[in-house]
This record gives structure tokens, C-alpha cells and sequence, in this order.
DNA sequence: CACAATTAAGTTGCGTACAATTTAATTGTG
DNA sequence: CACAATTAAATTGTACGCAACTTAATTGTG
């Protein structure tokens, strides 16, 4: 007889551990940036647009909806990381730009992404194969 | 030139994107139960033991701490799906019951795993294999 | 051109997460 | 037994996520 509503038997429950999990891994790190973890992806985000992104279109990228994004990027606004400005040619639109103290920390950041690797324990192989089986997950789930 | 700061690349963001969406997917099932998302994990410890269990352990199954816990607790306590109740022989223990509308709520519930199941596109194997997978993760993770 | 519909951000309110601290009870040690 | 150390919850404060709503600008249609 076996139960469907087991805790351990639950996909959802793996992917819940394991966000709440990499966010504890990742902020000892982000705390040298003085960055929390949805700020480090819109760090992401925008250190590959230096030209300025809007914030709909950020949200796209991040999946996260003004709701989310208008205090975060207040937040960091304050902090100098980055400048809010609404377009002459569009007054809707809010266009989201690096500052250069949020450039500079791009330099900082830089090995982020390979020590948070090593913690995995994973081969590169197994990595790749993880993310292509989320990848086609998200994509399913996404219809 | 490959550039790890890139977002697309990146595990963590993935799991983050994935941990939202399983949210908003639960959503309208969980809105019939008239609970959150953590809420339904703490139902599903719950329901695994009838007798009872402390917030202490409770918070170990599911990664979660009396910060989170408590208040979370307390909001269930007020809409009658359980009980709070600190032990006599240990007064620092206070022992999570279910009340009958929580016990109720496991029949209604019963069909939620199955229909999120059919969400993913995967089959039993595939299933198998990336929660496997993942479980191997948390575990290097946790060191 | 008028004006309804759409769009982009922002605001409000609620419920997590979690670090840091507090409170109270229990345990361990001399 | 006294009392420091430990333990379990709760509290405080900050920052997401997101649904629902508001505001303001732009677009589409007759």
C-alpha cells in the first residue's frame, strides 16, 4: 500500500529543501557583496546588459513580476548598485542601468559560480545532465 | 571565452525558478484546502504522525526553524487544523497535534501528488532518476 | 479625434525564510 | 545543591514572492 502523500516520496519537496538550501550555501559569499540571493540574479541579469534593461523585461528573464521587483530594485537603488529611469520615448517604462559601484562588483563575483560548483560535489557530466532534466522539467511544467 | 556569471547556466537559478513555479502549480489544488504551500508540507508530517509531534521535529523534516515555524503554527492552530500544547514532562516542548478538520483535509488531499505527477511530462523512470539525483545533491550539500 | 482597452510600474497586504535575540526550562558539572 | 551551559520556542526585523489593486501612459478602434 503505498502512500502518495509521503513528504520523502514528493518532488516538490526536494526542489523546496533544495532553493532554501543553496540560498543558505550561497550567502556567506553574497554577504562579501552585501548582496542577497534574487539580488545576485539581478546582478546576473544586468551585468549582461550594460546598456540597461526595463524592468518587465528583467522580470521576464527572472521570472518575477513588479510586484517582487519595484522594492528589490528600490533597494539597490539606495545602494548605489544601479539607476531607475523612466524612457523620454515610453513614460510606462522603467529602465534599469548599472551604477559603477554595481559594475565593480561583477570583478568580485566573478568565482562565485565555480566554488558554489565545487560544493556539489557533482562531475561536470552529472552537472549538465541535472540541468538538462530541470530544463526540460521547467519547460514541461511551463506547458 | 566562457562566462560562468552567466544566468542560463547556472543550477541555482533553476532550482529557484522551479521552486516558484511548483508554488503557483500547487496553487489552485492547495486553495481548496485553504492552505499555503509550506503549510501542505507541515499536513504531510502531520499526517504521518497521528500521535503527535514537537515543533522541534517538525522543523527538522522539513529544514525550518522556530522563526518560520512558530507563527506558521500558530496561524494553522487559528484556523482549527491543529493544536499546540507544551509537554508537562519537558515544558520547553510544545507537541503539534492534528485537530479533526486537519485530519480531514488528508482525504481531500489525497489526489494532489498524482495530479502534480501528470504536470512534470515525465515518466515513473525519469522521475525516479532526477529525484534521485537530486537527493544525492542535497546530500552534498548538507556536507 | 474620442475613448475604451491595453500595458508598465508601483502599492498594499499577507505569508513565508532566516539571522539574531530573548525567554524559560532543563541538564551537566563541580 | 548551585549555577553555568544547553536546549526549545518565541520574538523581532528585514527581504522576498505574489495576488489583487491602483496609477499613469500608450495603443487601438470606430
Amino acid at each position: 500500500m503505498s502512500n502518495h502523500l509521503l513528504l520523502e516520496k514528493q518532488l516538490c519537496f526536494r526542489i523546496y529543501t533544495l532553493n532554501k538550501l543553496m540560498g543558505r550555501l550561497y550567502a556567506p559569499a553574497l554577504k562579501e557583496l552585501a548582496l542577497t540571493y534574487p539580488q545576485y540574479l539581478a546582478m546576473l541579469v544586468l551585468w549582461q546588459h550594460p546598456e540597461g534593461i526595463s524592468v518587465k523585461s528583467l522580470g521576464q528573464q527572472l521570472d518575477l513580476d513588479s510586484g517582487t521587483l519595484s522594492p528589490l530594485l528600490k533597494r539597490m537603488e539606495k545602494e548605489q548598485l544601479l539607476s531607475r529611469e523612466r524612457l523620454v520615448t515610453d513614460e510606462r517604462v522603467v529602465m534599469i542601468k548599472l551604477a559603477p559601484k554595481g559594475k565593480q562588483l561583477q570583478t568580485v563575483a566573478k568565482d562565485i559560480p565555480e566554488n558554489m560548483f565545487s560544493l556539489t560535489g557533482f562531475t561536470p557530466d552529472k552537472l549538465v545532465q541535472l540541468t538538462t532534466s530541470l530544463d526540460e522539467l521547467i519547460d514541461n511544467l511551463n506547458n
